[in-house]
DNA sequence: TTGAAAGCGCTAACAA
DNA sequence: TTGTTAGCGCTTTCAA
């Protein structure tokens, strides 16, 4: 099946060398720092970490011998001591897609920022997998658990029989007790409409996905806000649902502009929609953005900037959700615990599908 | 900035209750078993970890007690001891893209099953960022470290002043001495055109990314000695090299049809770009795959499903590569190490455009 | 069959 | 300013 290059053998980095081997060298301990520098291993320590109360001639000496093992100090033996692992579990049930790298990304960087490692734990949705995790991450004693989701609908928290902190991010607990970060997609669908509307268009239809997405009815709910508050409501009577697909964003084009000859703008559900609705609009003999204008959702750039004119859409701000999502669990695990949801605003991007 | 929905405090995991506690009760240890037991720490251990001479009713009265208690044994501690930490470091310059997941989740999928636990590291494809990480990694003595990018361009090996075994996952080192597994682009070639022959294709011509990137020359050669071996040439004298992108796309199905009058399919270097091609084609009244039959690469179901007709495509089966990295690297743990590069065969996937 | 004791690598009292 | 000692939680001789 597979085939291998053939090529001289012998790996390169530290692939032990396979004979019974001379002196195995094995990492250098804080002993052998403190025999090389002729000191105490506390001296070493005391050393290395910035503590007080060491001669500047001493401290030069240890950190030199240090410098000259390549010693780096065991963080499982001080996790140990300490009683903290600087780690936190990272669970996901994305198997890492779309909308929960992003999240990762931001929470990653937050957390590292805190010498914070993260472990990395793909629950594929399946629950057993998940408890699994959790035991394993229990082991490992970490000083907190992530989890994260494909959907922003609340999920069932997970259940640890240790106490140690844990936060939502971009899936909220149905516990409101729980720590949740989640995108305010509610907000997004007003940001839409509203910039609609600022750019002077009044018959706005909405096509979206499948009605039993949170997202999907927060969406809907803020853009007939800003609608009534501009005295109208969505053109077409309600929201379009169907799959989260361009194909159904090419049929509903043509529903809508079949019941509203009218129809100057749409806001989608998601930027795949949106340009399949584009593609609907342009098949139909309908100019974007001269006779419709369109907004999306999610700002996927694959997607926005293919989409022909490229898409205006609404951020969720993922990274920053990712980012809050690990202050908030930071700021649990040095004790100050915090609960209920947050939500992280969206943004508006323009491009070419909304010009006026 | 970020509204916050009210609601009750207090949460339900762990956060540590805010008062200053009466019996912070902390997590049980083998003492505590062994306590609760009636025996020493010694048999606990024995007994929980199944080795003999442990009679059949101590046994029990000690998983009874550990049980009672919720005990789970301290990875920490065990790591400290057994000189393993059983975690391996993931570093990935992909930022965790559309290429470096799917690896990921084959590799995490290997390494779960051998009970390692795998450390996040995102390089971001900067160097300091790398170097910072792999001091963590080492002081956290991960077993090992899996590298992996968005390009199967060779890179750079990771420096690594300890000696832990590394693997090379869909981004090879250039240091052959290294393990590294990547996909088999040339072989993904050879299928897409040999396919095509086999439908009664001739004149086949051949769009695709920058000349550049080794996995562009990798399948151009592929295809070339497949239409060799038949006696036949690329339409259009060469493959067509232009940017990753469905406007490429588009335009280089306008050149293709101009050049060569008889052209009956085209095959791409990315699915992208095969989506380009087919609204290029479609556009000029050329229908596919009647008049021209087509084949992408990558098999990313965004773009083949979208794309009307459906692509046939190739699979690069990222997660067996992934796999195979995890199983390569676990191998080099326990002391068997590999070098060079390991090909992880592609697959076609076959769907409209290149129905006969 | 069980337990006492030593030690993995490190840090924090406390003594010197 | 430095060193001695104890111990984090666990496993493993070795002796009882």
């Amino acid at each position: 099946m597979a085939r291998r290059q053939d090529r001289a053998a012998g790996g390169t980095n530290g692939t032990p060398d396979g004979g019974k081997a001379l002196k195995r060298k094995t990492t250098p301990t804080i002993s052998d720092v403190a025999a090389l520098a002729g000191v105490s291993t506390a001296t070493v320590s005391k050393s290395l970490n910035g503590r007080d109360g060491i001669s500047p001639t001493t401290r030069a000496k240890v950190v030199a011998a240090a410098e000259q093992l390549g010693f780096r100090s065991n963080a499982l033996a001080q996790s140990l001591l300490s009683g903290r692992s600087y780690t936190v579990g990272l669970i996901t049930n994305d198997s890492f897609g779309r909308f929960s790298i992003p999240v990762m990304l931001g929470a990653e960087d937050a957390l590292q920022a805190g010498q914070i490692a993260v472990l990395l734990c793909d629950g594929r949705d399946d629950p057993i997998r998940e408890r699994h995790y959790i035991r394993t991450l229990a082991a490992r004693r970490v000083d907190g658990i992530m989890v994260t989701g494909r959907r922003a609908d609340p999920r069932p928290p997970i259940t640890l029989d240790f106490p140690i902190p844990v936060v939502y991010a971009m899936c909220e607990s149905t516990d409101p007790r729980d720590a949740s970060i989640v995108p305010d997609d509610e907000h997004g669908g007003t940001l839409a409409v509203e910039h609609l509307l600022a750019t002077g268009r009044t018959s706005i239809g909405h096509v979206t996905g499948p009605s039993d997405f949170r997202a999907v009815r927060l969406r809907a709910a803020g853009a007939e806000h800003a609608l009534r508050r501009a005295g109208l409501s969505l053109a077409g009577g309600g929201p379009l649902h169907g799959s989260w697909s361009e194909e159904w964003g090419r049929q509903a084009a043509t529903i809508l502009l079949r019941a509203r000859g009218d129809l100057d703008a749409v806001f989608c559900g998601s930027d795949q929609i949106a340009r399949g609705v584009a593609d609907g609009l342009r098949a139909a003999g309908c100019a974007v953005p001269d006779d419709v204008a369109l907004v999306g959702f999610d700002n996927w750039t694959v997607m926005t900037e293919a989409s022909r004119p490229p898409l205006t859409t609404i951020d969720m701000n993922l990274p920053l959700v990712g980012r809050r999502a690990a202050e908030t669990l930071l700021a649990s695990i040095e004790g100050t615990a915090t609960s209920g949801t947050e939500l992280v605003p969206c943004q508006l991007v323009v491009r070419e599908s909304t010009r006026v």
